[in-house]
This record gives structure tokens, sequence and C-alpha cells, in this order.
RNA sequence: GCGGUAAUAGCUCAGCUGGUAGAGUGUCAGCUUCCCAAGCUGAAAGUCGCGGGUUCGAAUCCCGUUUACCGCUCCA
């Protein structure tokens, strides 16, 4: 990386991605669509890959764990029960000149607590005028210069929840501009419109009645487990402490979405709630950071590549919350969250939906909240993380260049590729026959196109880990040549031996065992 | 969201102060080739991001817009 500075390099693995069919901005012949972007046909595979390699390390090592599929579609009280609702409500306004973001229901408000701190002032001066005779409703009721502020206040109000209630944003402003509200840094009217920040996506269900057909894409899968807490404990005779795991697809209206698919507004979770005893869940938040920094380690990649951030300011639903953060060209950014997140989101869907969301402990012979430990990792940047770390430009002996992606053999899109030496003779026919066999266990390439060198260097950019060669000597002894992409050695083998070399190199489960 | 920069063939870019678009590479077809991208022949490919304006004439100047990148801001 001497002579690429982070930033170029970055640049590279975007249009390298994109030149080899990784990723593709979305709906790129209408000019795009602003952070969102699709998997191509070596993307889709290399993320189905991690995906796999996760549900496997989640689900099938851990015989308490168990995987859904819950719908994208909540019930709206969905949303209002874990808070999402309600805490991303607010009409937000940035000052141009300070470029400083406030909420316009605050800035409206504090005005407000201004011109009651002036009729405050009123009422004391008259206090202290009139002595023990004060009578300060009656004084409130009569002063003239307090009923004229009073007036103002009652008609600032009324105007502001009228506007609030129909919505209408544009109102707001005028109200800010016309009570003259300046911005304190810059001291400036300079406002931007008020909009509203609304971080779920909202659609229509149905054309029943108002409330009702309202609902949301939902912005994290966790809640699908949750209101699954039930059914799934007692359908699978699940015992404390256990988990369930569930990837898919999550929105969040982002203000800012970029850096690549790094932040996106549509990407997929990898997420698995643990659901364990109260009191327990500390002893088990510790045990998963380990356990989830110990997959991460098993891809190989060099010390010091990942780190871990704890959080000190807690959210509401949290005792306890740490990162696992992957640097990547532009820095350490989270990667993974892990958070022990009590029993707030099993409490209040139980207060909300008046079932009873408790598991019965044999050995206390009572029921309780379990309390919950969450790992979340978001599958597009794992992907990131993967494509970052395996990019290499490489200068070579000879003089030349080439581009590899170092993939865990995994991991990698395609797993081999077999190629005839020439295109005639009947290699074709042979490499044919070869691929045929083993199209079977791994997603293979055919190709006889270009010169072999050509073709390996190809095969290199999209990190394919094996080449198997064919020429004119497998014709008469049943010998190939295999190719690494590491280190772009050759062997000679014979091609019963494909197989089986192939399937101790590219195995998921040779990963896997390191894990347990 | 604010400010700055950019957008021309799949990719990397050239196109000077306005005169109807070009290179390298890649792609495709064929020939050649017994192991690491650069041999030969031929072909396809761009309403110069989009919309408007100025002009006899706009890839080029002006305005708007979309997308991306950088900085700021935000991030339950």
């Amino acid at each position: 990386m001497a002579s690429t500075s982070n930033e170029d390099l970055f640049k590279n693995i975007i249009s390298h991605s994109r030149e080899y069919g990784f990723i593709f901005q979305s709906s790129e012949i209408y000019d795009g669509l602003s952070a969102v972007y699709d998997y191509g046909q070596n993307g889709v595979e290399l993320k189905k890959n991690i995906r796999d390699y996760w549900w496997k390390s989640m689900v099938q090592l851990h015989e308490n764990i168990v995987g859904i599929d819950a719908a994208i579609f909540m019930h709206p009280t969905t949303w209002k029960a874990s808070g999402h609702v309600d805490a991303f409500n607010d009409p937000l306004v940035d000052n141009k000149d300070s470029r400083k973001r406030y909420r316009a229901d605050v800035l409206i408000e504090d005005h407000v607590a201004k011109m009651e701190a002036k009729i405050q002032k009123e009422v004391e001066k008259a206090r202290t005028r009139f002595g023990d005779a004060f009578n300060e409703h009656q004084f409130r009721a009569t002063h003239v210069r307090v009923l004229e502020i009073q007036q103002k206040i009652d008609a600032i109000n009324q105007r502001f929840k009228t506007a609030l209630e129909t919505g209408n944003l544009e109102e707001v402003r005028k109200i800010i501009l016309d009570l003259e509200i300046a911005c304190p840094v810059s001291g400036t009217r300079n406002w931007t419109e008020v909009r509203q920040f609304n971080l779920m996506f909202s659609t229509q269900m149905g054309s029943v009645s108002e409330d009702a057909s309202t609902i949301y894409l939902r912005p994290e899968t966790a809640q699908g487990i949750f209101v699954n807490f039930l059914n799934v404990q007692k359908t699978g005779r699940m015992k404390i402490p256990f988990g369930i795991a569930q990837t898919g697809k999550a929105f969040r209206n982002e203000i800012v979405a970029r850096q690549f698919i790094f932040r996106m507004r549509e990407f997929e979770q990898m997420e698995m709630q643990y659901f364990v005893k109260p009191g327990t869940e500390m002893e088990w938040y510790h045990t998963w950071k380990e356990t989830r920094m110990n997959w991460h380690r098993s891809l190989g990649f060099p010390e010091g590549k990942h780190r871990f951030h704890d959080h000190l300011k807690l959210a509401h639903y949290a005792n306890a919350a740490c990162d696992i953060e992957f640097e990547f060209p532009f820095g350490f950014k989270e990667l993974e969250g892990i958070h022990s997140r009590t029993d707030f989101d099993l409490g209040n869907h139980e207060k909300f939906s008046g079932k009873k969301l408790q598991y019965f402990d044999p050995d206390l012979n009572q029921g309780y909240i379990p309390y919950v430990v969450e790992t979340s990792i978001g599958l597009d940047r794992m992907f990131l993380a993967v494509l970052s770390q395996s990019y290499h430009e490489e200068k070579l002996e000879d003089g030349s260049e080439r581009v590899v992606l170092r993939i865990p053999s995994f991991l990698a899109p395609v797993k081999c590729a077999v190629l005839p030496l020439v295109k005639k003779d009947g290699l074709p026919e042979k490499a044919r026959e070869i691929m045929d066999r083993i199209k079977f266990d791994h997603l293979c390439m055919y190709e006889e196109k270009d010169s072999i060198g050509k073709r390996y260097r190809r095969q290199d950019a999209i990190g394919t880990p094996f080449c198997i060669t064919i020429d004119h000597e497998t014709l008469q002894d049943n010998s190939v040549t295999i190719r690494y992409r590491d280190t772009m050695l050759q062997e000679r083998i014979p091609v019963t031996q494909v197989e089986e070399i192939l399937m101790e190199k590219v195995d998921m489960a040779t990963p896997l065992r390191q894990l347990t």
C-alpha cells in the first residue's frame, strides 16, 4: 500500500467490485437510487457463503439455537412496543449558517418558555410590591401586559398544535420565522425547510380503516424474533438458555447514507437473540463477545484488524453493549454489535399485547421474563470487510501486475475453474467431462477462450482459489494441473484426486471445526 | 441536510478559448498458441448523467436536477 493511499485503494475496490460483477448500483440505468445497491453474479455467491458460514456456526453448531424467518411486515404495534415509533418522530430544521440541526418543536417550545419567564418576572415584581395581599391568580387574570403575553403564548401553542396534527411542516417553519427565532450559535434566522425524520419506511396494507392500514418495513429483524419467542420456545421445547437466529433484510431511512455498501437504506442483518435467566446476562454477554470475536478471527485475517469498542453511553434498553470493529480502508468501523438488552423488549411486548411472554423455570418453580443477549452483525458490512481485506494489487517478478482477491477458499464465489489448455485436439471435451463430475458439489466455471495466462488472471480477479488445467498429457495418463490462486504455484495430480482435494480445501466444515 | 469536487465506449481517460466524438484496454467472431494478461485479422459498442437556457451551432458557456466522492453534521 506504499504507492496507493487508503482512499485510492477503497475507490479501486469499489470499481473492481462493479467491474467483476460483485456490486452494482441500484437502478443504474435511471441514474441510480441513493444508498441502494444490487449484488451481481459473483456478489450474490460471496454473500450467500458468508451467510451460510454464520448460520452454520450459530444454528448447526449450537444445539440450543434454532433459526426462524419472520416476515418483514409486522403488526404496527410491534414498533410502538419496541420504541421505534416514538423515538423517531421529530421535526428537524437546520440553520444554514451555523450548520447546526435542531428539533423544530424544541425551538418553539424554548421560545414559549422565554415568554412564560417574562410573565413570571412580572408576577414576582408584583409580589414584592403588594406583599401579603398579593393574589397571583387575580393578577394573572387582570394584568394587561401579562394577559397580552399569555394570549400570544396560547396563539402560538394552538397554531403549533394544529400544524403538528395536520403534519404541516411548512407551517412549522413559518412559526419559527414569525417568532423571529434565531440560531443560538450563528444568531441568524437562515433556516432550511422543516423535515420529518422518519427512520422507518411505511406503506399501506389493504384498503381498510386508516390506522390499521399503515405498516412499516422493519428497521431491525430482532422484533420478529421477540414476537415469536413463545412460539419457538413451546413448539421446540426449548429450555433456557436458548437462542433464536435470523437473517434478513431491514430498512432504515438514513439521513446520510454513505461509504458504498457500509451504510445502505436496505440492508441485511444476521441476528441471534439469546434468552437467559435474569442475573446471568453478564456472564452470557461476555461469553458471546468472545464467541463472536473467534468467529471473525477464524477467517484468518491479520491480527489487529478487529477490536472491541465498549459503549459507555448505553441505550435505554441495554445494561451492557459493545461493538466488534473492523479496520476498513476508511478506518475502524462497527461490524457487529453485542448488546445485553435486559427484559426490555419482551417486557414491552407483554405490556402492549397483553399476552404473557414468560418462561416457566422448573428449577425455580416460577415464571419470569427472560433477559436477552443479542449478537447482531451486518451481512453487507461483513461482505465489505471480506472484500476489502481480500483485495490485493500485486507486482509480480516479471514486472507485470495482477489484481487478486484472496478470499478464504470456503467463501469464494467460484470454487474452481476448469480450463482446457487449448481449444482443440479433444481437450475441451475432456475438460467438459471433468466439469460434469465436479459441478454437483461446487460452483465451477468452464472457460476455453484466450490464452491460459489471461484465464488465470480473470479467475484471480474474482477470487477463484483453484484452476484445473487439461492438456495433452491428460488425454494419455489422466493427470491435470492444479494451480493455486494465492501462490500461483502448479501441481500435477491424477484427475481422480481433483474431487478429493477440492472437497478438503473448500469445505466449510474445516473452518467450522476450529470454532468448537 | 449544508459546503466543495466530479460525471464522455464495459473500464481508464483525451477532447485547448463553442464548429456534428477519439485513444488505450476490455468485449465478441475467427486464426495462432503445450501453462501466467500484451501474436494476427475483423466486428460491435457513446443522443458526452438528465432537463432547460444562451447561440446560426453546445461534450465545451449559464441555470436546475440526479448520482458519487471529500469535509461538516447526525447515528436509538
